[in-house]
DNA sequence: AGGCTTAAATGACTATAGTCAAGTTGTGGG
DNA sequence: CCCACAACTTGACTATAGTCATTTAAGCCT
């Protein structure tokens, strides 16, 4: 795997790209990478957080085994994307576990790493709350979705994320397996499946891993109507 | 309203309290004070965020609007707890709306002052993304409770959390009126009513806005028992 | 291609929470 | 002291999602 676009993606991540080159240069000589195998675990929640993540290829899962035994995907990560920071800075234990999804490549800062470069530019903690707040945005906007919206309308939010453009028609491509897509949305792969199908009536169709929106408009507008005339118009 | 009692429980704040005496001098100095009567609106979703807030007295709720109506509770803060840090740093907008619940109290630091006191102390950063931390990670766990445990499931824990103890009996009481608390546990009244009904069975009984609990580790079972179990517990 | 394995869709049934409406309790005001 | 208003509880019904079992479809390997 070439080191250079390792190291490219690592510097376009979120957490990285403000850096100055100087300070990047700095953190990536003190990062190693590693890769995983799908199904393998990269963290356990109540572990001691030493490191923060960038996902250099392939999918991770955060997700959370409640007291009851139940599972809970809390998010899912691609490349590019950085997970970890808030925890690693404290030597906290991490709230969550991590696994790779698909088989993955994953670059790790160790939190002293950062904590230096702070001490240097105090502008990199800027960036690194600007990352940690979009962690926090999204898990508010779940919450959000959880509470105030039906599963066809959180699969529907789920689909235009995917999309590319604002109107139109679209081809998108789901990005990893149904049964994770449920696990992320909060509810079980059989009601996945059934929202696609009430998605029919408002012109989406799943084939395989893709998903064909006919217009995008019309899905919005599915998913920002009231649970209760949402039915109705999916009859 | 004595300004020195203020200061005190601002001190004491999860953000300001790991601060050294000087820099918590210079942001003091550098914030107001504003109260709010139940009810008033302190921001909107969508407003530029330019300051912290930090609750020196009642309880503000965050909530938001989704674009079909549903409102969702996303927190409640007491008195001593702090919202907003991530979001004023980057002069990002709100991603929540904040109301007081009880007429209260809020000091508000302008970002500006803790963007100074960073640039001073760099130490000063991980104390904010500590407190950021501490809020991702109460969403994690609420967003663990709405995916993996049943309504009375969540209000048990709810009101475990609001024990002093670990053991034994207790009376706790109710921090905000039932309305708000059947939100911030993503349910209606009605549901919360009935989960009350049903915690009847082990061991509490609601008395107004106090909450009796004749064992908590009873009840700390409850929660962390399966859902399909539980209902059979609950029978 | 054919059989093997796993993912996904469907059907029947149950449970949990939402809705709407009616009753109950409790509190503050006159 | 009683009424009025609001908060809360309860009941009957409906809808949404979970469970379990079965069918269908899709990759995959030699």
């Amino acid at each position: 795997m070439p080191n250079e676009r390792r190291r490219k993606i690592a510097q376009n991540s979120l957490l990285l790209k403000s850096f100055s080159q100087e300070v990047q240069d700095m953190v990536l000589s003190m990062s190693s990478w590693r890769e995983y195998d799908r199904g393998e675990t990269l963290f356990l929640q109540g572990e001691t957080a030493q490191a923060i993540h960038i996902v250099t290829e392939g999918w991770v899962k955060l997700y959370r085994i409640a007291p009851n035994g139940g599972e809970a995907v809390v998010n899912v990560f691609a490349r590019g994307e950085s997970f970890g920071e808030a925890v690693a800075f404290r030597g906290h234990t991490y709230p969550v576990s991590a696994e790779a999804v698909t088989a993955c490549e994953v670059m790790r800062i160790p939190s002293v790493a950062l904590l230096e470069a702070m001490r240097k530019d105090p502008e990199i903690a800027v960036s690194v709350l600007a990352s940690t707040f979009a962690h926090l945005h999204s898990l508010v906007s779940q919450l959000e979705q959880l509470k105030a919206q039906t599963g066809p309308q959180r699969v529907a939010e789920f689909l235009l994320e995917l999309c590319e453009h604002e109107e139109g028609s679209c081809v998108v491509t789901l990005p990893y397996d149904k049964f994770l897509i449920a696990g992320r949305l909060g509810m079980k792969p059989e009601s996945l499946s059934r929202s696609f199908a009430k998605l029919k009536t408002v012109g989406v169709h799943i084939k395989r891993n893709h998903a064909a929106i006919d217009d995008i408009e019309r899905l919005r507008d599915f998913s920002e109507t009231d649970p209760v005339e949402a039915w109705h118009k999916a009859q």
